[in-house]
DNA sequence: GACTGATTGAAACGTTCGTATGATTCAAGC
DNA sequence: GCTTGAATCATACGAACGTTTCAATCAGTC
């Protein structure tokens, strides 16, 4: 709720600084309905990515690979493909998971829980032999590669302040140009780390 | 430089308000001094740690295990163990990463950047199959996993606004108690991330 | 015990913030 | 063409912000 003004906002808008609040009567009622203006539409083809995949194969396990393709093909997409917005918006969602504000993590994580939840489901099919504490973990840890790598705002941006640019990423844009080629690298790390052995089991080549 | 007032910061730490612009000039040196107060140790620990992988190992190939290890264990155990000031260090290493002003990025990438510079030579060491971008691609992939995860308000605490109360992460936090086990779940996880086929050669089970 | 330089104190500065107010503009219905 | 309800406008409010100011306090030194 706080990194713009609603003066600031109203200027860009080019409207009158008092609509927002006849229209949306706050500032924070006017952030969620942007958060679910973007996030609705997000979760519809995540849904129906999924709906494909699970229809698509036999009553068996699933392909590990296509549901997490179902899972980020939309994220990255977006990122990538609306106007500039898809940018702004995966930087706004990586600020929202890192805020200390419990309130705005909690409005975000609601928008995604029915996702989150058929995703999870999904995973026991593709991964059966996962507790799922481990499963959940494993989860967690693929959203939190996504989340970072779609939102750095230094990564597609190159404005000068980038891990790129400042040091961390010395040579430039870690974020490749083509979402294609975004989404099959995600998605071969993360099925690799999905299907490793674990840490209780021993490790090795 | 914005979600805490220094009117705050001076009242929790019982000093006068002012006393901050004469001991540290303004907000964002203090801010600097913070950030620099916590880095400088973690990067020291992570340069032995690797500096002992390096030279216990033959002239050969590093094991990747080992490096990623070198890598996480410092921060995993600042995340843990420094009294409560862990958490909220990471937290904010979080914030810092996804804060759309290029500036405070910048500050913090350059704080990093000659860890960053001897972890990725010595990736190539572990991973010599890779170019260098694709090494630097995964680099990135590994180091947004672990802030994520590290990162996370809601991992720890459980303060009911994190993903684990508010819908996305249900049942509880993903973090587990021990820093150990938390430590060899993301090695694993990142190890087989890192040694994937990778997105052009294929892939498959 | 007065002097000195470093530190801390209370108070105020000018801005900017979200919000509220009441007049004004505008299109639609009759 | 007057009425009506929605929408927009300029403006103001009180609170909070980073910063500044200058007097009060303190620890050493002679």
């Amino acid at each position: 709720m706080q990194g713009v003004s609603l003066r600031r906002i109203t200027k860009e808008a080019d409207v009158n600084l008092a609509s927002i609040h006849y229209h949306f009567g706050s500032k924070e009622n006017l952030f969620r309905r942007v958060l679910e203006r973007r996030i609705e539409p997000l979760n519809a083809e995540r849904l129906e990515l999924l709906g494909t995949v699970e229809s698509g194969s036999a009553k068996g396990v699933l392909s590990l690979e296509a549901v997490l393709e179902a899972f980020l093909a939309p994220a990255v997409r977006l990122r990538y493909n609306r106007s500039g917005a898809g940018v702004l918006f995966s930087a706004l969602m990586g600020q929202i998971f890192q805020n200390p504000d419990s309130e705005i993590r909690a409005l975000a994580a609601q928008l995604f829980r029915e996702v989150y939840l058929r995703f999870l489901s999904a995973l026991g099919n593709a991964l059966p032999g996962l507790t799922e504490e481990e499963r959940r973990w494993r989860f967690h840890l693929m959203v939190g590669t996504a989340a970072f790598t779609l939102s750095a705002p230094g990564g597609l941006i190159g404005d000068g302040g980038s891990l790129a640019d400042g040091g961390m990423f010395v040579d430039g844009n870690p974020l490749p140009d083509d979402p294609d080629e975004a989404l099959s690298r995600l998605v071969s790390f993360l099925t690799a780390g999905m299907r490793s052995r674990g840490p209780s089991q021993g490790e090795g080549a």
